[in-house]
DNA sequence: CTGAAAGCGCTTACAG
DNA sequence: CTGAAAGCGCTTACAG
């Protein structure tokens, strides 16, 4: 049943060339004439040759696995999913296969997949402010991308949403629709420690006092997000309201279902579009995409662009949040001024050497060079 | 900044010891003396050794990697992470690494994976009724195992929840809490082809018809499930609302405002108990535990078992639905015998040689030997 | 209880 | 344009 599986030696033999020849076809580090080349892949093709992972890795140290770091699962965790399937379809597309490490193993798991050689470079999901992975993988010298920006970060590549945009945009958008109040919820209070959250509510804070809309945090546990939202319409006006982080989409059933639906209040959405999907009232919201899977993408593909390009810089791409209903697209229709620390126009703006790129479609550009 | 790793050769002469007798202390493949041992591994210490896994892989055709093909995600895929992690995390217990492989890759991903030798083993999740990767992962010799159970599988591993019995549970505790009528949630008649939708309406049909409960499929989408079940407990009595699915948690939410607190209705989530946690008011109705970590981590334990046990035979693993709130737990508060097809003293009554376990504690047991 | 040596299947200088 | 050969770092018979 299990016969061992063919190797380079089995091609060359059924080819009748060397087995070096083979594995210049397959690495395409030296010209090969046509001819060769046919029989070759024909031999490849007719015995269903892979190239042995092990020994590849072994002899070239490019195991072609990735390691993503994911963080533990917390409340809701469909946004987690999101962002692994994504990457792992985008890394093989560049031929690349996904190791999962798990944030639990911390800096010792970074050590581990670098010492053994499993894998040759990393992405980093969720780190903290003050993150021994940091160092135990800037130290290891692989290739490296974050995925989410810590306020302060050294050097090397990150790929995320600008939430401090996205701040921004909410504040502006629910100006625009006429409120008077922005509700919070997601406990964006309490989890201000988190990189995400803290950005996001710098853009808020600073466009919203700007502007004098007023803005309330903590709106409480989910069940009482309806009433609280009510009170504040009933005593202060019009209020629009807006949920950060992954309880939002479960949230939003809660909207859809009609609670908040009422003439003083103003959802605004923070959702995915398939999952928006499952509610067709959603669509009757401003809703704004949170891009997991084109930061994904881009995730994957800055790590590719580092492993492959010689002497590649790392570089701090911020992915704009997109308006998909009730407003322009490409987020850009809203205050895309605002007071906004980062030009549109590729300025470097970060420390430490990496260069923020913010292209004129209104998310950061990867050059190909 | 990146020099290259330490080799077993550094070890050793850091040791004073021949390069094989590291291997032997690592692989514990031969007996060492406790001195000789004590110095190998305090070399390994001083290092930061670790076996380069490519060499390990290529000289000992294991290269601790155990792949995991996840489904295409859809909907709301909370729910695929929690498998995924819970993997993850087991898996690493036992020293191995996952890795992922995508859904999309299909028969070809396997054989991939099975050709380079990058995993060793496979799990694999959300096999549909006529699926290609089955025939695919049984012709590799692979070991592996199945996380959702096909209704007829040949012969294999699989760990699954025992959805038949979760469709006699929530019918006998309907029964129990005085309800004449059943509504079913989340698309189960649409899903009808899914593996486990089916076997879980196999449950609910089957209990129903021996009891007299009146079942309703089709819901309706989302938004109208509040109202299809006031209209039925108006018009037919009071009515036992449950949804199948990862919708499901989604849909809890909408209880949790209370749209479905009504007298004539009776809420029956199916929710991990961290799910509930975000929504207080789920405290209040019966829940069942879906068991998602319990699975997952029963799933590698029974590749761990395929992997290092001679000769062992593939063992089809039930795991009980729990009831963690507004029943007796374990499972077996509610009409434990039921109709049910399976015995639970560990009677095998699959096809095809494979056993099926379901000990007295509720969950199917895997036995060490 | 330990060592010297072969060899897993590749990639890549070295040669022609 | 192609081949013969070294060697990546392990594991595991073969020897003592």
């Amino acid at each position: 049943m299990r016969r061992s599986a063919p190797t380079s030696q089995d091609v060359a033999r059924l080819a009748g060339v060397s087995q070096s020849t083979v594995s210049y076809v397959l690495t395409g580090s030296r010209p090969i004439s046509p001819a060769t080349r046919r029989r070759v892949e024909d031999a490849i093709e007719k015995l269903g040759y892979h190239p042995n992972s092990g020994a590849r890795a072994l002899r070239s140290r490019r195991s072609g696995v990735i390691g993503l770091m994911v963080p533990e699962a917390y409340g809701s965790d469909a946004v987690l999913m999101r962002f692994v399937g994504a990457v792992a379809r985008e890394a093989q597309r560049f031929g690349y296969d996904i190791l999962l490490v798990t944030a639990q193993e911390g800096a010792r798991g970074i050590h581990r997949v670098v010492r053994t050689g499993v894998c040759e470079a990393l992405i980093l999901m969720e780190i903290g402010r003050h993150d021994e992975r940091v160092a135990a993988v800037v130290e290891s010298g692989l290739p490296f991308v974050l995925i989410g920006k810590p306020v302060d970060f050294p050097n090397g590549s990150v790929v995320d949403l600008d939430f401090e945009r996205l701040g921004r945009m909410v504040v502006d958008r629910g100006l625009e629709l006429g409120c008077e109040n922005l509700l919070l919820f997601g406990e964006p209070g309490h989890r201000r420690h988190r990189n995400d959250v803290s950005r996001f509510l710098l853009g808020v804070e600073e466009q919203s006092r700007s502007t004098g809309l007023n803005v309330v945090l903590d709106a409480g546990d989910l069940p009482e997000v309806p009433r609280r939202a009510r009170d504040l319409a009933a005593s202060g006006g019009r209020t629009a309201v807006f949920g950060l982080s992954g309880v939002t989409e479960v949230l939003f059933a809660i909207a859809a279902t009609g609670a908040l639906e009422e003439p003083g209040l103003q959802v605004i959405a923070l959702t995915d579009e398939d999952l928006a999907a499952i509610s067709p009232l959603l669509a009757t919201v401003p809703r704004v995409d949170p891009r997991r899977v084109e930061i994904s993408e881009r995730a994957v593909r800055e790590l590719v662009r580092l492993l492959r390009e010689e002497g590649a810089t790392p570089r701090v791409t911020l992915v704009e949040p997109e308006w998909v209903q009730g407003g322009a697209s490409r987020g850009s229709g809203v205050g895309g001024g605002g007071a906004g620390g980062h030009g549109s126009d590729g300025t470097a703006i970060e420390a430490g050497g990496a260069a923020e790129d913010s292209g004129a479609d209104g998310t950061g550009e990867i050059g190909e060079t």
